[in-house]
DNA sequence: TAAAATAATAGACAGTGTTCAATTTTATCG
DNA sequence: CGATAAAATTGAACACTGTCTATTATTTTA
């Protein structure tokens, strides 16, 4: 068979990561099936891997949308933000990973083989999400310390992250430990205003 | 067939889980194979499955084995430590998965699912290590404080281990961040003394 | 219209976890 | 010792998986 007559090959490409990104979502990444994704969009698992070559490709694509998403969720919540923009921050990352778990998780599910390297259009959509933080973190820095900002921003990420894979994968319920969001926030804080004035 | 003469129950059981140790640490989680340990011991697959009924919970067993060998690392650090204990603590963490990389993510790849429970003997081996924590992060604390050494204590392990996440799966090179430890460990500091006297 | 390029298929292969009836070994007891 | 009950072990079968590839169908081009 030839090319169909409705579908160009980059429209093909968008259905397949579009349905990916549903199924992913669903089922979780253990569960996850190209088989499936094929099955569902009326294709046979042969088209999948000649448009994506390999599951590893076809999944990195999948987590590359869910960093346009969760970008688009930072900023929107930014954008309608008042004064706390930092604990506007935290609680975006939280409440994105909380409201889709499964492609949350997925991101840092995904290692891949060390032959296989990231294209550099998917990392500059990743880049995205670490360059909004330290936007935030320079506006809030003293002027002096503010060329630390990118420093501050990796590790501040870095911080909540953590708090964050603990609130969700349950290591935090293990720990007794009820509210992990102002446990993170709490720690951003400390950072950002390192000696308070007396 | 009937009980091997050579191996009681308790020795196969522990028999699986070392070689399950093993193999998990060459291939990494997602390249694990019940089937493979079982040849390597000389077994059939259907013995494994008669002694753990499940992949979750062979994993889980092997996992814990991680957990003790990590609290053990930790303690031996400790135990031959200078004056700066929670820096031996903070490279401890990173040292550990830096040297165990597979097994120790495989701590964290592992979502169980909700209808399998972890065994509370297990819990008991997997809340030790952030018990060794708690120790030490009370011990330094000043006396007014110590009440919540441990919030305090569990916000701190998700600090580091955010840190080290980042450091072991690439994100932290991604951003251009070339010594993770040193800035988990200034998280750490500024959590652990808030207000510098002036 | 003929030839070349592209797109799509689905069967084959080697794996995986899981189940389970059949088999073999061990333990027990008269 | 020998028969029987209990326990342990097996491996084939099942339904999946990702991956490869020869074949077929459609478009585009010459």
């Amino acid at each position: 068979m030839g090319r169909r007559s409705d579908h160009s090959r980059a429209e093909l490409e968008r259905m397949i990561i579009l349905e990916g990104h549903r199924q992913l979502a669903e089922v979780g990444f253990s569960r996850f099936s190209a088989r499936e994704v094929a099955k569902r969009i009326g294709y046979s698992i042969g088209t999948l891997y000649n448009v994506f070559g390999t599951l590893d490709r076809l999944i990195l694509a999948i987590n590359t949308r869910t960093f346009q998403l969760w970008a688009d969720h930072l900023r929107a919540r930014l954008d309608s933000a008042d004064g706390d923009r930092i604990r506007t921050l935290v609680e975006g990352y939280f409440s994105f990973a909380r409201e889709n778990p499964n492609l949350w998780m997925a991101i840092y599910d995904h290692r891949l083989p060390p032959d296989v390297t990231i294209p550099p259009e998917y990392e500059e959509e990743r880049a995205e999400l670490t360059e909004i933080v330290t936007r935030e973190v320079a506006a809030v820095l003293p002027a002096a310390a503010r060329a630390h900002a990118p420093r501050l921003a990796r590790s501040l990420v870095a911080t909540v992250h953590g708090h964050c894979i603990f609130a969700l994968n349950g290591t935090f319920a293990l720990m007794g430990e009820s509210n992990p969001l102002e446990l993170a926030l709490a720690r951003v804080r400390e950072s950002l205003m390192p000696s308070e004035p007396c």
